[in-house]
Formats: structure tokens, sequence, C-alpha cells
DNA sequence: TAGTTTTTAAGTAGTAATACCTATTCTAAT
DNA sequence: ATTAGAATAGGTATTACTACTTAAAAACTA
């Protein structure tokens, strides 16, 4: 055995104080070892392709090249290796974007280090971590949508009814088939619907109708 | 006092027996009472009618009106009244559905009595509350987006651009004009997409965008 | 440097959607 | 029974998008 039998980890965070007590903690666990370190999204891209590693510990906000483009240019040349993304940002939107970069994990700055260990460890075994705390941003999201609900009361039935439809990808023809109409009567469903809601495009109709759970 | 400092519920569930053991259940712990059940969402709405109440126990699979039909019935008339799911469905859709009609809580009937008391506490408080089982599956629903991320590297950097614009709502026209090149240019990159996709319609393209994170 | 992909752009025709406006029937509430 | 709102549908013109084809710079890869 020997090397091999290490997990081999880079970090790529902006501030050497933290690359350095991160270093310290993460190298105290067994079978754990960084094997490089970065300060931008450009080094570490460099470190990737220098030393052999089996895990990428990024933060998001970093000069040169942020942690959201690091992540895709990484996946772009390999797609096996695993991201987890260690950041103070749990905003949504972040949370978000990284998940769909396809990270395996993310971690808050401010969750316990423990945290930080069992989520290399999950990963290490395949699965993904997540903190608690952007979960639950999630949740909220989730639940935030509803509040803004009134809108879709302002719909009639047959509106919802066609919106849905539209939201599916009919044509105001193909709508007018399966609801057994005119397709003048789609028509005028869909422009009372886009005036109802101040839409312009079936694009904003889409993401409406997504978020209602329409869809 | 009397009644007034009890939390008053309605049970909708179409097992009986299912009914009575919650009921027991519930009208062990001090300040709750079941003041009504119901058997099906028609009845449901009947009884939220005849009895004054803060909170509703509904099950999603019952006969006649179902609970997500029934949740929207309820929220047309009370906006205010606290409506909590008790469900043995865990999948992402029901949960989406129902959180998207603005229900209080979505508890599993798998998970333990102390959670569904805790998960009535909890929204008595005004706050929310729902099953660690369904958090997780948005989650993992949430991270799923990313694995059939190959189709994104199907496109060319342009043709993520041009998608980007498109979903957020522009017109041809009015993406070529932001990317400064010739609308014909935009409808080639944009017949590109479709063809790579295998779509053929916008809306489908805003609903790739978003699950891609793009917008 | 040669070859491939990407980005650019246009022709031509056809289909789909929108922006107006009007108007009848149906339905549910007063 | 009356009235308001919803659902139906048509007229006319304009704008937006699609389908299918071709093709030339530009950029990148071998």
């Amino acid at each position: 055995m020997g090397s091999s039998d290490e997990y081999r980890i880079i970090i790529a965070d902006d501030h050497q104080v933290f690359r350095i007590g991160l270093r310290g903690l993460i190298e105290e666990v067994k079978g754990l070892k960084i094997v490089a370190e970065a300060s931008d999204g450009q080094e570490l891209i460099e470190a990737i392709e220098e030393v052999e590693c089996d895990l990428v510990i990024i933060d998001l906000s970093m000069p040169r090249m942020n942690g959201l483009d690091a992540i895709e240019e990484i996946r772009e040349r390999n797609v096996d290796l695993k991201i987890m993304v260690l950041t103070m940002h749990k905003e949504r939107d972040y949370f978000r974007k990284a998940l769909a970069k396809g990270v395996d994990g993310y971690i808050l700055k401010d969750d316990i280090f423990e945290k930080i260990i069992s989520a290399i460890k999950s990963i290490q075994e395949g699965r993904k971590s997540f903190s608690e705390k952007v979960t639950s941003f999630v949740m909220e999201d989730y639940s935030v949508l509803t509040e803004s609900e009134i809108s879709l009361q302002l719909l009639t039935k047959r509106e919802k009814e066609v919106l849905k439809w539209v939201a599916e990808g009919l044509t105001n023809k193909g709508i007018a088939t399966k609801l057994e109409i005119s397709v003048r009567t789609v028509e005028s469903h869909r422009a009372n619907l886009m005036d109802k809601l101040d839409f312009d495009n079936v694009q904003e109709l889409v993401k409406f109708a997504i978020s209602k759970g329409l869809v």
C-alpha cells in the first residue's frame, strides 16, 4: 500500500490562512491527504493537470477565475473527479448553479469542522453531501413560490388548463384538439393569460407554470 | 377559557381505522382537539364550512375529490387555514404540487408519531414542517438534474449563450441586438439547438435551460 | 499546413403566434 | 330574472419563428 490508500485532495481558496487551517485539520484525519493548494480557479485547473487527485474542495468566490467557472472547466475535462464546494454563500442561487454543474457536496464555512469531514467521507463513499443549512434554504425556496400564489387565483379554470398545456409544449392547435375547442378560443385564452399575468412571451408562461407546480 | 385555547383539527383520510388511530393519538396531546373527520375531499369541504377549525390534516389519495384538489378548493375559500398533508406518497411530484398549492406541512405516514405531533406544533406556531424523507427527495431531485449533463456538453459556447437568452424571454431579434450579430445567425443557432437537443418548441428549451441552471 | 468545427449569414416559403376588436352562448350568483 | 364573468369563436393584419438549404469566414486541432 502506501499512498494508494490515501484520499488525495486539492484545496482551492483565496485566503491563505483559511487554507492552512483547513489543511492542518484535514491532515489530522487518517487517510486524507492534501496534495495541492490553489488560490484561484486558474491555479486550480493547473494543479489538477499536474497532480493526481480524488477530490477538489473549492470556494466559490475567488479572483481570476471564480469557483463556478472553475467547476465548469473541471467537469469538461474530468467527469469523475469529485468536487466539493466549501463556501460562505448560502444563497439559493449559488447553490442551485453549483448543483446544476454537478458538484458532489456543498458545505458552508460556518458549519462545524466535523461536518466538513463527514461530507468528505460521504463523497469518498460515492454519496453526495449538502449542508443542512442550504437544504433548508432550498426547502423554503420551494414553499416561498407559494406566497405569490395570488396571481394563480387571477386565472380561470380554463386559462390554467391552457397554461398547463402551453408549458407542456403543445401548440395552440394541439391544445385546441386536446380540449376539443377552436384554435381561436385557445388564442383567446392565451391572450387573456398574457394580459392578466403581464407577460409577453411563452418563456415567461413556462417559468410561471413550473413555479406554480402546473407542470 | 375552555375550547378557545384548544387547537382545532379536522382529519381527512379515507381509511376509518387510520382516522380512529390518529384521533386517539392526537387527542392524548393536551391542547389538540379533533373537531371533525372526513373520508373524502368533498366531505372535508363540507366539514370546514360547518365547524370552525385551525388545521386540516389531509391525505392525498381519497375517493370523490382527491387531496390535491381539495387543498386547492380550501385555499380558494380560506387562505389562512393551515393545511398539513399526511400521506404515504413520498414521490417528488406529489410533494412539489402540494407545496405549490401552499400547504404548511408534508409528513409521511411512515414517520414516527412524534414527528407528526411536532409538525402540528410547528404549524401551530406559524412555521412550516416537512418530513426529512421528502426534503431529501427534493435534494436528490435537485442534483439528479446534473446527471444528464452530457447533453449540455453537446452544445457550443455560442449555442448555450443563445439558449440562455431564449429562456430569459428575449426574441431572436433581441438576442441578435444583444450579441451584436444578425437575426439569421441567431436563427441558425436556435435551429441547431433544437436539432441537437431534439426539441421542437421553445417551451422545452426553457425547461432545459432551467434544469441546467442557465437561468 | 490541412482539416474540422464553430460562427457567421442569407434565400425562400411556410407555419405559428400576437395584437387588436367584436360577439354569442353558457353559467353561476344576486 | 337579471347581470357579471367565463368560455366560446371569428376578422384582419402583423410579427415571430421554423424548415430546409447553402456557404463563407474564423477559430481550433491534429
